[in-house]
DNA sequence: ATGAAAGCGCTAACAA
DNA sequence: TTGTTAGCGCTTTCAT
């Protein structure tokens, strides 16, 4: 716990009896040095445990690089940001490159601070999830790149990665509609987070193109989805915009002993969906490849690539479970 | 994309026309500075976006802090370490304190490997899952302090927050024998990690406690859990020690249509663990609370605090949610 | 192939 | 109250 202070290149200088410029050369593997001072330096190294001082290192240094990133996202200990957070950890550091990471909770102001946080530090670049649909703190910082992940941002040009969330919707209301389903429901709050309108979009499409009306959208709690259900004309099927609307649901159709007559299908995957009776359709996103996308695009940027922002799209992946392949009632 | 370099102290100082210093005494808010000439600075700041480098800071400061500790866990995209990460650099960010972290998989070799990169990067101390029984490389870390969290190392001199894995185990048994339960299994490896080693315990004494005989202790995979319940004398009563396996066992038992007729008690909570039916009853860990409390149990050796290892026991609870409250067969 | 000197952005110690 | 100088650990530049 105690412990001294760590040593330096002069202490492994002193050690080697060599200058401190030739332990720099051996340390960042500089190949004019003769084998037998090397040999003395690594020695120096090993019985001091010298171990660099990056940061001093990067001070100094031309390319200016801590070889950290930051990255912000919504609430790190969910599932979803928790892959994110794993998968861009896990690439950077193939590179050596080490993440800073904090939870904004959608709060723009958080979002600041973080950023402030990591700037202050010299991350080489930052990855956001963005909350909320002002960037412009983003727009300021003009040192280094950023990468948005998971949502857009208008107007930042910036790399950005998406799942397909209109063609995966899409993909989920079509896979109803083809079961016979005609008064399909949306759970969401479609006026709120882009992915969620993104999602609705392509609700409404899909029951656009196949002529059918809208139920008429619904907000976010367990009691709205209960309320659809005891409604006047409750739907045959549900779509349910994020995980959290599905589990809402999942609760509400049991409530009223519907969960085997009524169809669901739920955008993003989560754990035990497929323990549930019946397992629960949904439209999976791949975080982890979103995560290693996101980390390669950033790096590349950090690296000095140049051009337009890029968008990149990862494919999302209707799961079939049971719960989304509930027929309509027979014809009544 | 593209973007200049950042200001420095000599930038601002030259726009408010003060010395660098006055401009060091101002951002680090010392109070005896002129109000004309802070304001001059603060403007200056202001108008150039000037931030301070954190990492140039530290290196002449005498106390030598970055500001930033190392979190090392076993898989930062699962729900146990997901969690903990969050309220450490939650409780962490309250201090101004960020969070470095990264993902060990129980491998010692990349447990090293990212000691290393946070120790390069001046982590002012780290928090620790340790992989394997031996952490003699952290032994070596006389520097900065290490806390461990989850996992004890017996023999390394760390504060350490655990939760009461023993008395969880005995508490899960012991609910299943008032019940009337006799045959009560243990799936899990009782020779592997330490936490497993600690419920085995508990699940033993309960054992003990009553009189009454241990079914013989199996191994991981779901194919385990289904050759328990072929096999000649099936158990009534099942303990599984975390979620993984609790998860293996809810299959086996759906498999063979026993999820109605064998009490499942489980080790850890999971998610939508309350959806299923029957509702599986846990005993449940407080990941935020250990997180929360290894932050600061870190942050307080930072700042100097001495005395002896100190240990954490966090409490578990067991929730009741159905699975767990099913009765033996009657005697026959 | 090796070393000496300067300086990255900042703060400590001291001077004015 | 303000400014000057030195130097943190390292890499650069330039000399040898």
């Amino acid at each position: 716990m105690a412990g001294g202070s760590r040593p330096t290149m002069k202490d492994v200088a002193r050690t080697a009896r060599v200058s401190l410029k030739t332990v720099s050369r051996v340390v960042n593997g500089e190949p004019t040095v003769a084998p037998d001072l090397a040999a003395r330096v690594h020695a120096a190294v090993e019985s001091l445990h010298y171990r660099p001082h990056l940061g001093a290192s990067m001070l100094r240094r031309n390319d200016r690089r801590t070889r950290t990133i930051g990255v912000l996202l919504a609430d790190l200990a969910g599932p979803f940001s928790a892959a994110l957070h794993r998968a861009i950890a896990d690439e950077a550091s193939l590179r050596d490159v080490q993440v800073l990471a904090g939870s904004t909770d959608e709060d723009p102001h958080r979002e600041r601070e973080l950023t402030a946080a990591f700037t202050q530090r010299h991350a080489d670049g930052l990855i956001v999830a963005p909350s909320g649909p002002d960037q412009c703190h983003l727009r300021s910082l003009t040192d280094i790149p950023v990468v948005l992940v998971d949502r857009p941002s208008p107007g930042l040009p910036a790399d950005t990665i998406l799942a397909t969330n209109t063609a995966g919707a899409h993909d989920a209301v079509r896979h109803m509609l083809a079961r016979g389903h005609r008064r399909i429901a949306f759970l969401g709050d479609h006026d709120g987070v882009a992915t969620v309108r993104d999602r609705y979009r392509g609700y409404l499409t899909a029951l656009t193109d196949a002529g059918v009306p809208a139920v008429e959208p619904l907000g976010w709690a367990e009691a709205t989805a209960l309320a659809l259900l005891d409604g006047p004309t409750p739907p045959t099927a549900i779509f349910t915009a994020h995980h959290l609307l599905t589990i809402d649901a999942v609760r509400a159709l049991r409530l009223r002993g519907l969960h085997r007559r009524i169809a669901l299908v739920g955008f993003d995957d989560f754990p035990a969906a497929d323990l549930l009776d019946p397992g629960i359709t949904v439209v999976a996103q791949d975080p982890a490849r979103m995560g290693r996308t996101a980390a390669r695009a950033l790096l590349e940027r950090i690296d000095g690539m140049t051009g337009p922002p890029r968008e990149f799209w990862i494919p999302t992946n209707l799961i079939r479970r049971g719960s989304g392949e509930i027929p309509p009632p027979v014809a009544g």
